[in-house]
DNA sequence: CAACGATACGTACACTCGTACACATGGGAT
DNA sequence: ATCCCATGTGTACGAGTGTACGTATCGTTG
């Protein structure tokens, strides 16, 4: 261990983190299998994430911050003359293609705020901004319906080991659009 | 422990463990923790079930079985006259106002179901059975949507804080029925 | 250049956990 | 009535955990 003074440790430590999670979920995070995974010592995480739910804010927000990207760069969403209902649920298809463990992982993180209050605003603020990612194409509530539906179909799937249906999606989405 | 020979013992110790996720979460099931609230000794909880996945089989689906009772026993979606949208956004109110620590345990079980393959086939069954109750009302497809949207919703709500909005639900679930 | 504070490192302790196992008990089959 | 085996009970062990703390190292500030 001679790797000494390194100012990027604590973003290593969170990235170590949710690979943790998507490997073993979070029952199997620890300050020792997040320091082995980060290769530092033990001494660094609890000195750096004094609680585990310190270090499960800060791999939400991460979490967070990488899907509302990949979200933002999506085109389809942007394209104003596309048909909304449809670019959504390719959207969702997108996700499910791109690795259902990447999907898990995001998921496992955000329903984690169940029984943790200190991830509920974090998990409050990603639904405000993805909300707002959608606020130019509808009104703010069927903006959170959409959202909701999302949620509720991706769940669906996840839970259940089924098989995600884009035209199913498609249509349900349009319903609530109206 | 002199109570020796007791032929609702796996029952209790299920029951046992709902309490116990209840009050500390997944996170704080053992067979430990379970076997000191069933008052039994912890060699019970492991003749019993072998592993923590199969009691939190058993956990799921009696919490399943007391949901659908309670669903089916609801009389707003039985009366064949009701708008549907109103009685499931009623229904959902009644879940809220039922104790949220209820509602979450429900979700916790229900959700465990992510990272967990055994629990799977007992989630789908679950959405099956809910499902069916809705078939009278509706075609398949368009249930198992209003089964999704009122999951979001109710995840949307016990995720971030925030409190239920029946008007809200009742509209958007209206959507969906067209 | 000196000193201080933030960061890094290694280790030890007390605790909980799943698991295994040996022994006890009595219901039900024969 | 006897025997078998499902069920019940108690204990021990090794592994893993959060936590605490003493020491080491450099960057920064004065």
């Amino acid at each position: 261990m001679v790797r000494r003074y390194d100012p990027e440790r604590r973003g290593r430590i969170i990235d170590a983190a949710i690979r943790v999670v998507g490997t073993k979920g979070i029952a199997g995070l620890s300050h020792r299998s997040v320091a082995a995974e980060a290769d530092v010592p033990l001494g660094s995480t609890t000195y750096h994430f004094a609680s585990l739910d310190e270090l499960l804010v800060a791999a939400l927000r991460r979490s967070n911050e990488n899907f509302s990207r990949a979200m933002r760069e999506s085109e389809a969403l942007l394209a104003p003359d596309a048909d909304l209902a449809e670019a959504l649920a390719r959207l969702l298809g997108e996700w499910f293609s791109g690795g259902r463990g990447r999907l898990e992982l995001e998921y496992e993180l955000y329903l984690a705020a169940l029984r943790r209050p200190v991830l509920q605003p974090v998990a409050a603020e990603w639904t405000d901004v993805t909300a707002e990612l959608l606020a130019g194409r509808t009104d703010p509530a069927t903006a959170r319906a959409l959202i909701a539906l999302m949620d509720g179909i991706c769940l669906q799937v996840l839970l259940t080991g089924g098989t995600y249906d884009a035209a199913y999606a498609r249509e349900m989405l349009a319903r609530i659009i109206g």
